[in-house]
DNA sequence: GCTTATAATCTACAGGGGCTTATCATCTGT
DNA sequence: ACAGATGATAAGCCCCTGTAGATTATAAGC
């Protein structure tokens, strides 16, 4: 194995410059980081739970509320009392916060194809398809991967 | 281009992720992240003031002065006057502090190498490859990626 | 019915980190 | 020699975030 730098080294300025690229995209839309990756998460189809959803997004449950009061207030989430628990809140993305969501995400990928473009041709695809693989690994994976195992 | 998560989406879990990793193995070796990053940049040699070195690991000026002074009083680093230019502060790993970044590092990499055993035998070094030219890049590069230009 | 557990919410608090200003030492250009 | 710039440092402020308790509504088990 080649010699490189950590990779954490190599991911974490990588990241943020990432999430740079997002913020006037995202002002552009009125959208926190955080109501972005709201209106990502509910992409997948509505959550059971705030719980849920703030796990789902790595964000602290208490601190997303706010987040969610504003998307409501803007139409662009439902909030609705679950009828088989009314303790929680179903949670869904309405047609305009779809459309929010939809325009924001691609000012997005115009730029991020834009940077993949920069990588060599040959390098492109399996770099897309490990980011794919490491990202849909549990968390706990990546933190104390285990020994072997490719194929369980 | 198939469809994919953002970028950033997939970064950001990733990078908190590997972060997490090298959490206990700094631990260890009583380093703060800050600390180690310190120790890792100047690896590459020493540096010729204090700034620089802030500005090379993406901390604040201000912020790197207590983390000095702890380097400094543990014998891990050097700090001293340069003679040309007595405002400035030259920087330099100890031997010792050498040691002490050896260590750490080798302790992250078995980790890291672990998980990159995970990803497809095909995808690991196009994997590689691109990520440290995407590293590699300057920052604003990647917030706002030239329109074609591969090859200036 | 009563007790316990859970979802959401609010408030108060603490820590980390960035940013700003002021100070001191030193250098550079005139 | 003097004025203005620069490096290091210290102190204070502010923001973001996470945590902990208290509260309310609701559910589920006994």
């Amino acid at each position: 194995m080649t010699d490189r730098p950590d990779l954490a080294a190599m991911f974490l300025p990588l990241t943020r410059a990432l999430i740079d690229a997002e913020r006037p995209v995202l002002a552009e839309h009125d959208l926190s980081m955080w109501a972005y990756g709201v209106l990502l998460a509910l992409e997948e189809g509505p959550l059971r739970t705030q719980a849920a959803l703030a796990q789902s997004i790595g964000a602290d449950k208490t601190r997303i509320i706010g987040v969610l009061d504003d998307l409501q207030r803007r139409g662009l989430i439902e909030r609705v009392p679950d009828p088989a628990d009314r303790r929680a809140r179903l949670l869904s993305l309405t047609a305009e916060g779809r459309r929010l969501r939809d325009s924001a995400q691609a000012g997005i990928r115009r730029r991020e194809e834009r940077l993949l473009a920069r990588l060599p041709e040959g390098d492109r695809e399996g770099f897309l398809r490990a980011l794919r693989a490491l990202a849909a690994l549990p968390p706990h994976e990546i933190t104390d991967p285990p020994p072997e195992v490719t194929d369980p």
